[in-house]
Formats: C-alpha cells, structure tokens, sequence
DNA sequence: GATGAATGAGGGTTCATTCAT
DNA sequence: TATGAATGAACCCTCATTCAT
C-alpha cells in the first residue's frame, strides 16, 4: 500500500519533471537526465515507469488532456444554457492555463510536433477535446440558442485555436495579464460577432 | 549574374527541399542529409548557404513568412471597406495554404516548437502577421464599422488562432474539404457571432 | 542443518537456472533477472550467493567440472587395459554430454570466451581434466599399449579437442543422431588411424 | 581509384584493429571506440563501412575464413595423395595460425560464441571448411587410400577439433613451441592411430 | 564553388549491482 | 535471509558540421 503510494508517488514525480523541463527546453531539446535530475530520481529510474523517453511525453498527453476534459465536462454539466455552458468551458480552460502554464506550454505545443511521430495516440483525445465543444455547439443549435447557418465542427475548432492561441501567447508573455478577461472577451466575439 | 542566379537558385531549392523534408518528419527529426539529397546537392553544399540546421529553418520562415505578409497586404490593399480587407485575407489566406500545404505545415508546426530557440527571431515576423490584422480591425472600429467592446489585439489574435488550426487540420487531413469555404464560414461567425 | 539444505538447495538452483539461460543466450547475452526469475528468487538474492555475474559461471564451471572428472575418473578405474580404460572415457562423456547438452553447450562454448577473463581460473580444471587423458596415454606407452612416437601431451588435447567438437557439434544439431556411436568411432580413428 | 584505395584501406585497417581488440578482450568486452582508436579512425568512422559492431565481427569473420579456406584449398591441390593433401592441409593451417595468432584467436574463441547470434551466417563458412576435409577423405577412401570403416564426416569434425583445440592452446600460451611439428604429430596420429 | 568522407561530442538506454525494508 | 526498486556508470550509435580535395 505504501509501496504502491511511493511508486505511483515517483511516477508523478517524473511527469512533473518533465513538464518543467519539456516546457523550458522543448521535447526534443529535453535531455532524459535532466527530467530525471528534476525528478529527483536516478536516470535509470525514469525507465522504470516509462519505456522511452517518448512515452514519458506519451503519458503526459494522456494523463493531463483526461485530467482537462474531465474537469471541463463537469464545469459545463453545472449550467443548463448553451452560452452559460461556452462562458464555463472558457473560464474553466483559463484557469486550467492560469493554474499550470508550463503544462499548457507542452500540451499546446508538443502536440502539434507529435504530430509527427504520435498522431495516432494524441488525435483521440484531442478529438475527444474537440467533441466537447461540438456537442455543446450542435446541442445549441438544436434548442435554438445557437443559429445553424455554420458548421459546428468548423466553428469548434476555431474556438478551440483561439483558445489555444490565446492561451499559448499568455503563457509565452512574460507580463501577465488577465487572461480571464481576455478569454470572456473572445467567447463575447464569438457568440455576438465583431460587427457593431 | 548568371553566377548569382545560379546561387540564388540552389538557395532556393535548399529552402524547397527543407519545406518537404521538414513537413515530413519535422524539424527535429529531418536529417540534413535529407535535406541536401532533396536538393540534389552535397551535405557540405548545404553550409555555403546556411551556417546550421536552424539557419535553413530562420530562412524557410523569413522568406514565406514576408512572402505571405506581403501577399496579405497587397490583397487587402485592394479594397476599401474593412469586413471586405477581412475577407480578403482570409481568402488569401486559405489559397496560400491551399497551395502550398507542406509549406504551411512547417510555419505552423515548427514555429510553435521553434519558440524554444528562435522566438526572439520569430517573433517579429508574426508580429507583423498580426499587426496585418491588428490594424485592419483597430480601423475599422474607428470607421464605426466593427464594434468597440473588445481588444483588437486579443481578436486578432483569436482570428490568427482560429485561421491557424483551420489550416492545419486541412493540411493534416487526408481529405481535402473545402477550404475557402470553411475560411468564409469562420470569417462569418467572427464578424457575426453564432448566437441566432 | 535444514537451513544448510535449503541454503545449498537455493545456490542449486540458481547454478541450474544459469545453466538454461547461459545456453539458450550466452553468458554475456544472459541476464543476471533472466537467470534470477528462471531459478524463482529476486535478483538482489543472487547476490547472496555469488558475489557477481561472472562469479556464478565460475561457480558453474567448478562444481560441474569437478563432476565431470570425478565421474571419468571412477569409470576409467573400474577397468585396467588402458585401451578400455579410453573406451570408458569417451563413453562417460559421451554419456554426460547427452544427459546434460545445456550444461555442455555452457561448458564447451563459455570455456573458450572467459579465456578472457578467467583462465587463471578455468586454466587448472582444464588441465585437470586434460591430465585425465594424458595420464591414460602415458600409462597405457609405458606398457606397451600405445606406441611412443608422439607426445601424449598433445594428442591428449587433440582427443580433448575432437571430443569437444563433437559434443558441441550434437548439442547443437537439431536432429539428434547416435552420439555415442560417433564416440566410439571417435575413438577407433585415434587408436587405429584412418588409414586402410 | 585512389579514393577506393583509400576506402579499401580504411576498411581493412579497422578490420586488421578488430582483430587486435577482439583477440585481446574478446568480442564482448571490447569496445567499439577501442577499435576506433587502434584503427586510427573516429568512432563514427567505422559506421561509415560497418553497420554495427556485431557486423565488424561478420566482415572479419567472412573475410578471413574465406581467405584461409581458399589457402587451404589452393595448397592442396598441389600434390594428388590424400595423405599428402593432409599433410598440406595441416601445415598450411599451422602456418596460418603461426602468422596470424590474434586472427586464429578471434576465429576460433568468437566462432563459438557467435552461434548464438550468428549463427545462420557462420555456419555456411564452417561448413565450407569442414568440407575441404570431408573431400580429402572421402576422396581418400573412394581409390582406398583411407579405410571406409568410419564417417568421414565424424572424422573431419574431429580433425577439425583436434586442430581448432591445436591452434588454441598455441595462441593462448606464452612459450611458443614448435606448431608445425604438433600438427605433423597429430596427423600421423589420425592417419595411423596411436596403437602400437 | 562543390563534394562527401571523416569527425567526435553527445544522448538514450541498459543492466549488473546495491541496500533499505 | 530475501526482496526488488533504485542506482548510475558505461556504451553503441547518430548526425550536424568540417575540411581536404
């Protein structure tokens, strides 16, 4: 039992390394013996929980994108409107960036590279990402609340590049500023429009 | 002059050949060597032309990158109403991807990752990008013609994201959808809102 | 005392194990958590036993030599005629070599690599062994038995190096023929020559 | 030409290093750099003509058998007696072995261990040797030169062991005695039996 | 300028060994 | 005694870069 505390424990300990370093250092920069020097952990250990240095980035993804939709899915669960359900998902994905900027950093970022080499494994989450905002998108248009002239798997994913972008810019940005207020304004032009 | 053309050309297909390779595997795991037999030319050839690796990167962005911008100027500067200047360089925009898709995998995937090493490079460049939008919207809000209940900034921005992801799930995707008219959708919802 | 047993029982046990692995990968392809889990006891318990990897193959080569000889050398004392007396050593080993073809397969193939790094050990069991021989032939000159005109010293390692060939080339084959026989004819060309 | 010259000789320096390092650490214990260093290459050097160590191990293998056999070969096709084709074939073996101790070293310890990863690739060349043999006696025994009372096969291996054991023991100790005169002694032993 | 063989620093990974439990 | 998680030294190989031709 304390064992297997102690091992999830270590496990934790790495993914945290290497958020902090693939952050600071990008993926491919990251040296496996700097994550581990992080970690706290000798750098044999590391492959005592991950295979490869990839799956580290792997179980990163998996982890952390469960972590984020599960926490959206119940934010939006708590209100009934469309809009109220949009206006939660924004506030919950701000403060999700606010709280952990450097993961946001990698998961924004290593996920478009992993494109690469990891496609296969990051696009069901992110799709599962995706569905999120589409069922609120289509469940929307169907009550009305929402109009139809669009399609919302084209608008879902602009709101989620705009997020994506917002959030990355803030994170990059040295100055904080409020990403809150940034993320109500954006959802504001997506829902009403720039036109006066 | 001859000679320099000829200079000038096997720069040109270095740059070419980067963008195929790099699309391909990525910056990281793109070999030089690649790189230099999809040119048709030696590995050492490719360092009378750039100092490093990265340096092949810096110059593929420079050059589209100003080559974009300039595009999406020009294009703009041909009509007058600013919702017309929008449209415009969406369009532009998504024919620019639409023609070269390899070319935008590369400015769009790498030059998240590139924020690792060269941000201080980039950065100008997607600045301008921005400041294309930035000013097209700050415009027209002074025309009366959008609104001026938000951030240009964070909206453009948020256009840049949004147009971002559009192009990249279209290049990544197998089946090519109608592009333009996806751009034209987006271009709605962000000039009208979606709420009916 | 009991202890003792399941002390020696264990040691057992783990020379077994080494012998399966060792054969199957080689010693230096072998790993010590592969031999561990093939004798059913944890890695660090190896340690209590041998002081090192290379430390059980010493072992191994000691007790199973030390069996070896001590079986020749009874079997050759139960007959006096110096040419029944080789009769009965290629029979035993012969014999030996078909009971235990993994131990063999260790003994013929792993004698030959830890030249490199235990033949100061390896050395007198070798010689050992290689005495058995020489003291027959010797024995059997000073009767009359065999003839003088070569040394005993060296065809007692050519024996030696035909009959380990021979092991070698059985334990190895697939198909497993009549190596006793082969023993025996072995044996004839050496007493008799080839020549008709 | 001069550019294959130099390859060629490259390639044979780093084989003619192999030798020297192998002999002396055996296969496993030396390192590829060691190679490197005793070859006068950088350590990628010898990835530019091996594509990994164990093939360093292939080529030398490949190379030298092959240049043994056809020694062995050439030399007994001077003389037309079986006997005396023996004879030839043992001392031009002896021969070798005096010229090239480090390279009978590396054959005769590696060619062993390989079996277990090599072996599908050793084996064809072993077998090409041991044929030499086996057509000598077979031959031999055919005009009645040789007695038909045994295999020849069997008794190739044991010449074959009998040498290989000869060869060894040479390399390996430090007083040099006289090789050629043990090759004839066991010769005349196989070929007349030490019965008196 | 152009070549491509050569370089050698660097890193992901393995695995014999240890030691706290 | 026994365990097996943890260690970290060591090594094969890669590949961006150089330079003699």
């Amino acid at each position: 039992m304390a064992q297997k505390a102690r091992t999830r424990d270590k496990r934790e300990r790495i993914l945290a390394a290497a958020v902090k370093v693939f952050a600071a250092k990008g993926f491919y920069c990251a040296r496996v013996s700097e994550v581990a020097r992080e970690a706290g952990v000798a750098d044999g250990t590391i492959y005592l929980y991950f295979s490869s240095k990839e799956e580290i980035l792997r179980g990163l993804f998996e982890e952390n994108m469960r972590r984020l939709i599960d926490g959206l899915t119940s934010e939006i669960a708590k209100v009934s409107s469309y809009t109220d359900k949009m206006t939660r998902l924004v506030d919950s994905y701000c403060e999700f960036v606010h709280k952990e900027p450097q993961l946001t950093e990698v998961l924004t970022v290593e996920l478009r590279e992993s494109g690469k080499f990891m496609n296969e494994f990051a696009a069901p989450l992110f799709g599962e990402y995706l569905r999120v905002i589409v069922d609120i998108l289509v469940a929307g248009q169907k009550t009305g609340e929402f109009g139809t002239n669009y399609s919302a798997r084209t608008v879902a994913r602009a709101i989620f590049g705009a997020l994506d972008e917002l959030a990355l810019s803030w994170v990059m940005s040295k100055s904080k500023w409020d990403l809150r207020a940034s993320g109500r304004e954006l959802l504001g032009v997506f829902l009403h429009g720039i036109c006066s």
